[in-house]
DNA sequence: TTATAATGTAACGGAAGCGAAACAAGTTTG
DNA sequence: CAAACTTGTTTCGCTTCCGTTACATTATAA
């Protein structure tokens, strides 16, 4: 059984979610920028710049900035890659990680107060 | 009972969902964004500035430049409160109920693709 | 060794966001 | 009526983002 949600429960869940968020004065990241950023914390290592534009299909310049970003907020670091110097490796924070594990109990706690 | 999700499977949604919004070149909304516009679609009418403001816990011009941006995407649309020509009543447009209603179309996807 | 290719970043002009403060227009109060 | 208040927008200086193009650095192929 796969998790099952009506429309009007979905919507409601992204607004309970991003309505904390904002009123918790939260970062306010972009749609693109919270799709790196769990990216980075969900998939598996390493993620290169090249590997998160071509998963997103976007630029590589957007990747950089991104992380230029959330880089000055600490959410994850650059590393050079030591075996083929071309490649910045992408790793996460202790106060990245710590981001989204807050992130993810919200939705929890929004998806419990969902009406049946 | 509520909907029930593990720490994994909210975040695995919010990924799947944003990123299935990147890659499809739909609209770089800011959380900020995000919450204004389904506040609009979900919630009972009229809302003004003032009203969303007090929602998000922002201030005034927030709502101003957001609604901007949003008008011009024809997301959302301005009138004059005859009743009380101070007022900025803030409307739904047939483009941003097609949005809308399709992004929940794109959670209840990804929501059922989640595993167990 | 010298091309050729791959990776990530910088630079460009332009658009849009921020918080804070000031403001125009409309309504209410005295 | 005039003062006081309310509402939404505009302005300020600044930051960040955009897409595109050019570039420096590193690795591979000829």
């Amino acid at each position: 059984m796969s998790i099952s949600l009506r429309p009007s429960q979905a919507l409601q869940l992204w607004q309970q979610v991003t309505l904390s968020e904002v009123r918790d004065d939260a970062l306010d990241l972009t749609m693109r920028q919270m799709a790196i950023l769990l990216t980075i914390y969900l998939e598996r290592p390493p993620h290169t710049v090249r590997g998160l534009a071509a998963r997103l299909d976007v630029t590589k310049p957007v990747i950089t900035r991104a992380l230029d970003t959330m880089g000055g907020l600490k959410l994850v670091s650059r590393h050079r890659d030591e075996s083929d110097r071309r490649n910045v490796l992408v790793r996460r924070t202790v106060e990245g990680a710590l981001y989204v594990e807050r992130f993810g109990d919200v939705i929890i706690a929004q998806a419990r107060e969902l009406p049946i």
